[in-house]
DNA sequence: ACCTGAACACCGTTCAAGT
DNA sequence: ACCTGAACACCGTTCAAGT
């Protein structure tokens, strides 16, 4: 098999955009988007820095391909529930594939993959919205905000879940802190879930609000 | 006056805390996120890079000011409204105040600043929703996710709304061109609203739909 | 005490030249 | 066609030395 079809000229590639992406997201575990850079990534591959841009116009290229690879990583949701569980479900895939990799969601949040993994899962929810008899106006914002306030979760919880470097104040204890030393009442009372790890329950609360609140709009209007 | 109190030995400091804020301030406004450098501000500031880690540790520490800095800007909402209309007001304040600066949501959303503006901030959303009726549990959350979805939303604005350079096509032309050519039903649908830059409707629908589904939570459970 | 001058250890990106 | 080698124009940060 293997038909040469187009006699390629030259020696054959040694670097391919798909194989770069998957050695930056190794790359980007092991030591994090700060410390993600083309020399390092260049030098893990067995290669010069600037080959990688024969692959890749710049660094923000390679981040979005590492972006639109993650969310290639998200199970399409065959159920037959209805369409509040479809969301939820849809909500639940996209934090589950940016929480997988070590500051998954900035690298998402940075970038605005155009790919067909990206928009298949736009259409996904949109599907959804519109199946359920949302207007399209309704629909694409309501797709907006899922997105938003999804990424904007996953964004604090890798914040919040950041390894510390030693002697360094945890950034909980940094809010505690400064709330006991100033007139806080209400922050004072609720301090203790503000800096609570439970970002599931942090999670469920926030996408409770989001269906129950779509619920009403459906209908009304 | 002008009591002597502390005889500062040596000559009196030509840069402090504040100035140094206010001045980077303006040159954010003036170069952008990207191009805000240390050497750049102290150069605006006519000193030398080094002199500023006498004030600020870190280039981190000076973001982290200058979002407690802006979010000095939001207005103290006295209106004798019902919780409702205050949430609403709280975070059309922080969104203005965002907006106000150039990349002032991404400048927000790198830092976690615990200073009293924005510990007022977070008291004051905290204060409508104990006194509205939440439970601690669910007005600490009701925070998380207000601010959340409010940065999100600004951040996808200031990001779509940036000047982009000659020739590059905008973000909205690569997501239809990348929508028109693939099998995106609902995307095709809806990419009008995706692409709208009514920002001020986006944001409403949002805060529509999560004040919508706070109500409801209030008196459930 | 506060700032200068100069260095350290890096960056992203470009591009002639090799193969 | 693809990669190397080397450079360009920067970064954040540190720190002896000056005043």
């Amino acid at each position: 098999m293997s038909s040469p079809s187009i006699p390629s000229r030259g020696r054959p590639p040694r670097l391919d955009r798909a194989k770069t992406v998957e050695t930056a997201l190794e790359l980007l575990d092991d030591v994090g988007l700060e410390a993600l850079t083309m020399r390092r990534l260049a030098d893990r591959l067995g290669v010069q820095a600037g080959a990688l841009y024969r692959h890749f116009t710049t660094k923000q290229d390679l981040l979005t391909a590492m972006a639109e690879r993650m969310l290639g990583d998200v199970q399409a949701s065959t159920g037959s529930e209805d369409w509040e569980g479809r969301l939820r479900a849809l909500a639940r895939a996209m934090r589950r594939v940016l929480l997988a990799r070590r500051d998954g969601a900035r690298v998402f949040g940075g970038t605005h993959s155009v790919g067909p993994h990206t928009l298949a899962f736009a259409e996904s929810v949109l599907g959804v919205f519109r199946e359920a008899g949302f207007k399209d106006e309704d629909a694409a914002r309501a797709l907006m905000t899922l997105v938003n306030f999804t990424l904007g979760h996953t964004l604090e919880e890798q914040a919040a879940t950041m390894p510390r470097e030693d002697g360094a104040p945890d950034e909980a204890d940094r809010l505690r802190s400064a709330v006991l030393a100033g007139p806080y009442p209400h922050l004072t009372a609720t301090v203790p879930v503000l800096t609570s790890t439970d970002f599931d329950a942090h999670f469920e609360f926030a996408l409770d609000v989001h269906v129950e609140g779509l619920r009403r709009l459906r209908c009304g209007a």
